[in-house]
DNA sequence: GCGCTGATTCCCT
DNA sequence: GGGAATCAGCGCG
């Protein structure tokens, strides 16, 4: 019943790299949630060496799902009022950020979650995503190879372009920001970057 | 088309 | 009590 074109249902042991190797590899994957959902576009890694990172400065409470099995879902709130769905990776307090997706199931629902119907707009951001696909806290912990979540490896080569991450406010240069070159579905264009003067 | 600002909850200090 | 891996609406030009 694959109306969308996508590989194999991702294995487990994807989930056992490191989160930079997770975040390039799952772009050109496709994610759905209850059968909603689409091709991810664009991803962020974080790790437990970086500033940037829920895990900086060992395990809590609140991050301690990114201690724990690779590829399973840590969901988080950000800003008091939106949600943002990561897949833990395979290093102890390390995770991909999924950042933008491509709707291509049930975008229907999509829209009524999100109350507008510009595609480009449902789901190009952590926080527009989760609405559009019904994600929230209740789904943190849960292993993302089982119901109500469907992963799906690419479909074939994806060409990526690489740059910095956004919205953080500390390890800015680190370059782990992964998208689909030129898809229409990100949340930012990639920035020209290699200019910098002093 | 750009940049600023308010919204709102949880966790750590 | 403050800040956070964000979003949408507003004012301006």
């Amino acid at each position: 019943m694959t109306i969308f074109d996508a590989g194999p249902a991702l294995e487990e042991s994807f989930f056992q790299h490191k989160a930079p190797t997770i975040a390039r590899g799952l772009i050109g994957a496709t994610l759905l949630i209850n059968g909603v959902g689409g091709r991810i576009v664009e991803t962020e890694a974080y790790d437990i060496s970086d500033p940037a990172s829920h895990s900086f400065g060992g395990q809590k409470r609140r991050n301690a799902v990114m201690f724990g099995p690779p590829g399973h879902a840590y969901i988080y709130r950000i800003y008091g009022l939106h949600w943002c769905l990561n897949a833990v990776a395979g290093e102890a307090g390390s995770a991909v950020l999924i950042r933008a997706l491509e709707p291509l199931e049930g975008i229907g629902q999509m829209v009524v979650r999100r109350g507008i119907s510009d595609p480009r707009l449902l789901c190009s951001g952590p926080g527009r995503l989760c609405q559009a696909l019904g994600i929230d806290g209740s789904l943190n912990g849960a292993p993302l190879g089982d119901a109500p979540f469907q992963l799906f490896a690419p479909g074939g080569e994806s060409p990526i372009t690489e740059g910095r991450r956004i919205g953080i406010r500390v390890g800015v240069d680190t370059p782990w920001r992964f998208g689909l070159s030129n898809s229409p579905f990100l949340s930012r264009p990639f920035a020209a970057e290699g200019f910098a003067a002093g």
